[in-house]
DNA sequence: ATGACGATTTACT
DNA sequence: GTAAATCGTCATA
C-alpha cells in the first residue's frame, strides 16, 4: 500500500527507560490490507483481543507474539474500526548500535559479536533491538516518547522493490500479492531480493 | 479443556 | 539445507 512505500525510508525512534536513544531506517516493510487479505489477522473481520489494536486509529502500534518467543511490530494506518496495518520487516541502524548488539544477543547461544547487519534484519530481530514488547501495544507513534516515527530522506521509486510476502501460509491469492517493499540492494533487509 | 498453529530465528547436519 | 525452540491465541468440543 501507499503507506508501507512511503515508510520507506522514515527513521523508526525509541527512548528506552534508560535514556538511551536507538534509531534506525526503514528499509522493508510489508502491508497489511484488512478484512479482505487473507494474510492479515483481522481478515473476515476477526476482532479478537490479539488483533484488537489493528482497529485502533492511524498511528498506532500493534505488537504482537508469535511461534512462543518472538514479537512483531507494525504501524496501524487506516480508519478507526478500518483494520489495516504495515509490518516493520527490516530497519537499518544508525544510532545506539551497541545498545542494539547487547539487546539482541540476549539468550543467544553463540557469544559472537553480531554484525551490524544481523541487527534489524526482521521483524522479530528489530523488535529485540529496539526492546518493542507488548508494553507498546496499542502505544501512540504520535505523542514522541518511548517510540515514534520521523521523516527521513524520501526514496526514489527506482530503488524501491515490490515482492510478495514473507513467511504466510496458506492464503491463496494473497500469498504473491506485491504487498512487499524493499529499498533494493540494502544489505540490512531480511531476505534480500533477487 | 484441548489441540493445532503461527506475519520467526537460530543452531545444527 | 533441515529442525528445534517455545507458548499465547483461537477454534472446536
Amino acid at each position: 500500500m501507499r503507506v508501507a512505500r512511503d515508510l520507506l525510508g522514515c527513521k523508526l525512534v525509541r527512548e528506552l527507560p534508560t535514556g538511551e536513544r536507538l534509531v534506525g531506517s526503514i528499509v522493508e516493510t510489508e502491508a497489511y490490507v484488512g478484512v479482505r487479505d487473507e494474510g492479515c489477522h483481522s481478515f473476515g473481520g476477526r476482532r479478537t483481543p490479539r488483533v484488537e489494536a489493528m482497529y485502533a486509529k492511524a498511528g498506532t502500534a500493534y505488537v504482537y507474539f508469535t511461534y512462543g518467543m518472538h514479537y512483531c511490530f507494525n504501524v496501524v494506518c487506516g480508519e478507526v474500526d478500518e483494520p489495516v496495518a504495515v509490518l516493520i520487516r527490516a530497519v537499518e541502524p544508525i544510532e545506539g548500535l551497541e545498545a542494539m548488539r547487547r539487546n539482541r544477543s540476549v539468550g543467544m547461544k553463540s557469544a559472537k559479536r553480531l554484525r551490524d547487519r544481523d541487527l534489524c534484519s526482521g521483524p522479530a530481530k528489530l523488535c529485540q533491538a529496539f526492546v518493542i514488547g507488548p508494553q507498546l501495544n496499542f502505544h501512540d507513534l504520535l505523542v514522541g516518547n518511548q517510540l515514534w516515527l520521523e521523516r527521513g530522506e524520501t526514496v526514489p521509486a527506482k530503488h524501491v522493490a515490490k515482492t510478495a510476502r514473507i513467511g504466510l501460509g496458506t492464503v491463496g491469492v494473497w500469498k504473491t500479492k506485491p504487498l512487499r517493499f524493499v529499498i533494493r540492494g540494502n544489505p540490512h533487509v531480511s531476505v534480500p531480493v533477487s
